[in-house]
DNA sequence: GATGTCCCGGTAGCATCGCTACCGTGTTCA
DNA sequence: TGAACACGGTAGCGATGCTACCGGGACATC
């Protein structure tokens, strides 16, 4: 693999005509940038510069092998510039991971936000379960997550995990007008033991913990509806299939058959975001402001 | 600037996720690898790595450093395929000038063919005069020239230039079908001298041309249309406006209403390539064989 | 046509740089 | 609690690149 001095010596030579010129601007001799040249030559297996008149001229291989050069000091240009900036400017990827809901309802808006404010930070989003996305942060293959944790099934964060609630909401019993609880200021999970449900999919925070608050209950919910977006849940409520566990967050826009009703024991849900607890870098900070900022009037 | 050993290390640690491991991969010491990401990290000023149990992850400046990383080592390695496919293969750029008429019947079809046979080539198209490129050829900011030489007026060119006659060719008068020296099977230019005369822009081979020629008869044309393209030029002729000196390779498709006749003394155009003599590569051979092919049937 | 100037290319010698070998420290696992 | 592993530092060796110097060829001037 080439030498970036060599290649600086050929880039310097296609730049100013002659071997002399090169070395002038380099700060070396020519004889330096000469056999910088010779090697360059060997290693590439062509002549890339020949005589022409008193000077040199490239050949055509010289010409290849110099636009690769150019981009490569580019490159490392770049780099240098790049690092510099990062003690003033929150630049560089940002690498998010988040839960169905959360992605949905505040990383568009928060990220819009930090790309506008950080033309140069680069974020990437992927999705998942929390289960699976705190190995990731951990071993720092992502930097931030935006997960939710029921308050009858707290999320339990490994050591090393820093987070913070970005919101704390009630979760309501969805029903539909007509039905015969509609109306009620609180409703026990119990009395809704022979009720169909509507879910989010398995394996997901909010579809467990509406299984474990029916089963604390004594019941064993039968899941009929499976549909990851609660505005399809409330359709359903709506049309009198079903009942559904509903946060503040997602009750808007409320089809206007629907009721939310209290339930007993009372719960709640919360957003969390977590990062590793050692890397509260700029970046971090950056994104957890913009999200913050994005959080909706409860 | 940033050495690439040192990026490569970098690199190297990033993808294989520890410095072991990384030193294993590079056949060198773990100390080694170390030794280069400490000056690393003092050359950029940040910290790129963070000690993680026993092993180490990057940092937000580090993964920075990594992606640029990355891109120079892409790029170094694209030379060196590029360097070594160089042997058998046409690749790289192309730098052709190639003066109006020549540049709109010969090249876009060599192009075309040019790209379709060896698709890492670049050519890039320059037009002008020959007097202007000719320099250009001998400083080595073109490789080949396509240009015309008319046989009243044939073109010099200087020691150390090359060339081959692509096209060689009749040119005759275009006059309107109803002229009085339409039907004539040659007219003397000296018969021509009070025609007004379409020719292309001064400066350029054919007009230049086509003014020595009628001076050489004794008259002094009066160029009452100056115009880039032949078929524009036969447009006029055919108008009855006009007279017009046009090559063979030109005179297609002819309006109905022109005819060419012969001039005395006869006159010859040449379409030549010209490349420096001592740079008679690959590149060039196959542009030539491109244009050779592309010379239309007289 | 001779001379001076400029530029490229090669060689000897010196300074710098990176590598290995080795040791100490901290972390993880049995 | 001890063994294994991994990072970080230091001393010494080898490789690399630089300078200084010389020779040869091309261009300009007298």
């Amino acid at each position: 693999m080439f030498s970036v001095d060599r290649l600086r010596a050929l880039s310097a030579v296609a730049a100013y005509g002659s071997i002399a010129r090169a070395a002038r601007a380099l700060h070396v001799t020519p004889s330096g940038v000469s056999q910088q040249l010779a090697k360059l030559e060997r290693e590439s297996g062509h002549r890339l510069l020949e005589p022409d008149g008193r000077s040199v001229r490239l050949t055509h291989a010289g010409r290849v092998l110099t636009e690769h050069a150019d981009r490569v000091l580019g490159q490392l240009a770049a780099a240098e510039t790049d690092l510099a900036d990062l003690h003033e400017e929150i630049l560089g990827p940002l690498r998010l991971g988040g839960v169905g809901s959360a992605l949905r309802t505040l990383l568009p808006g928060a990220l819009a936000d930090l790309t506008r404010d950080h033309p140069r930070l680069a974020p990437a989003v992927r999705d998942g379960e929390a289960v699976d996305m705190l190995p990731l942060l951990l071993a720092g293959d992502l930097d931030l997550l935006v997960i939710e944790s029921w308050s009858n099934r707290p999320m339990a964060l490994p050591a090393g995990v820093a987070f913070e609630a970005l919101v704390r909401e009630r979760v309501h019993v969805a029903l539909a007008a007509e039905h015969p609880l509609a109306e009620r200021e609180s409703v026990d999970l119990a009395e809704l033991a022979d009720e169909p449900w509507a879910g989010c999919a398995p394996g997901t925070e909010p579809r467990e913990a509406l299984v474990q608050a029916v089963r604390a209950r004594g019941g064993e919910p039968r899941l009929r509806y499976t549909v990851a977006e609660y505005t399809t849940q409330l359709a359903l409520v709506e049309a009198g299939l079903t009942a559904a566990l509903v946060p503040a967050m997602a009750q808007r826009p409320a089809p206007p058959g629907v009721r939310f009703v209290d339930c007993a024991p009372g719960l709640e849900r919360e957003v969390l975001a977590a990062w590793r607890g050692n890397s509260r870098s700029p970046v971090i900070r950056a994104a957890l402001t913009a999200l913050r900022r994005r959080v909706p009037p409860v």
